[in-house]
DNA sequence: CGTCGACGTGAAAACCATGTTCATTTAGCA
DNA sequence: TGCTAAATGAACATGGTTTTCACGTCGACG
């Protein structure tokens, strides 16, 4: 089931993050890139080892910081605190809306708020302004489902196979 | 050093909360109500231990976990997902803006993102929204002694004596 | 192509905030 | 004053994440 390591380095250096291209980095991302929802670190590793890839723990929290750090994934917190990862397809800052049910997300525009979030450097003499906006629901599937088992969707998983740009470089 | 516990439940029942008043949750209330700025569980627990009173970090954790379900405090996460609690002096939902320097924070009027969020529920077909938005960045005060020491403006601690208004009851 | 040093890996262990257990104490009411 | 449900807290458990460190490997340079 090992998948043949074939496409070598091709076509690979789209954003140059300074990460060195590793068996392991390329498996993650890879698999990252054909999740369609958040998931977890933890989840990750287990999607990996079912993909055939091995991936120490470790490596995939270590591997998952450096694409924080990179720019190329979106990362929220669930509300233990856990930390849920999500290739981002754009380069732009984004916010979702998450159903707390099944896991679905969609991003949504904030445009006003990101304009309202700007408004409010000057309005408080505050530097160098970030924020967190998470938001979270009920989807229709969902609630429809609702009426009948206690909200427990089967959160979508893997999908197709992906491009080839991976990042890395 | 044992505080008189002469007021005993004086004027105790503003908010009936269900909650019994115990020697712990006087304390933390006390406390906590004198806190100017957010702070942790373990730093409210150093801090009633500091102030004589002895209150197991199990309770603490408990009574901030109960003070929140009630309402009687606001809670934020910082960068490393620890939560952090200010007794809320009103009854209203709030936002805060937070100095990643010096801990001070300030509430923010974001009544143009509440109203954006509710609009989202329809445009979206998700139901029983909710959202998390954190503001954070460097005050003034930091910002002027940051040329000098890297950032590490002392964080204001107690305040004075407080009121007897504790929630309890 | 080889060499080599910086970077990457991962098993094990540490960390650390928070929750759970359960025997003991206590608040609040009749 | 007694009674009982609620609260307490020391010890322990949990679980996500980071650190350690010995070993592997990427990739630049010759
Ligand atoms: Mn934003
Ligand atoms: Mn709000
Ligand atoms: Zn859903
Ligand atoms: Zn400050």
């Amino acid at each position: 089931m090992a998948e043949a390591e074939a496409e070598s380095t091709a076509g690979v250096q789209p954003r140059a993050t300074g990460l060195r291209s590793t068996r392991q980095r390329r498996a993650v991302l890879e698999v990252l890139g054909r999740c369609p929802e958040f998931i977890s670190a933890q989840e990750l590793h287990a999607l990996l080892a079912d993909s055939g890839s091995t991936v120490g723990l470790t490596t995939v929290y270590r591997t998952l910081r450096e694409l924080d750090r990179a720019g190329l994934v979106d990362v929220v917190r669930d509300e233990g605190g856990e930390r849920l990862y999500l290739r981002r397809p754009t380069d732009e800052h984004r916010h979702y809306l998450i159903c707390r049910c099944c896991g679905r997300s969609r991003p949504v525009d904030a445009e006003a708020v990101e304009r309202w979030a700007a408004g409010l450097a000057e309005l408080t003499g505050f530097a160098e302004l970030e924020h967190t906006l998470e938001l979270s629901g009920v989807c229709a599937d969902c609630r429809q489902a609702e009426a009948t088992a206690p909200c427990r969707q089967a959160p979508p998983l893997l999908a197709a196979e992906s491009g080839t740009q991976d990042g890395l470089g």
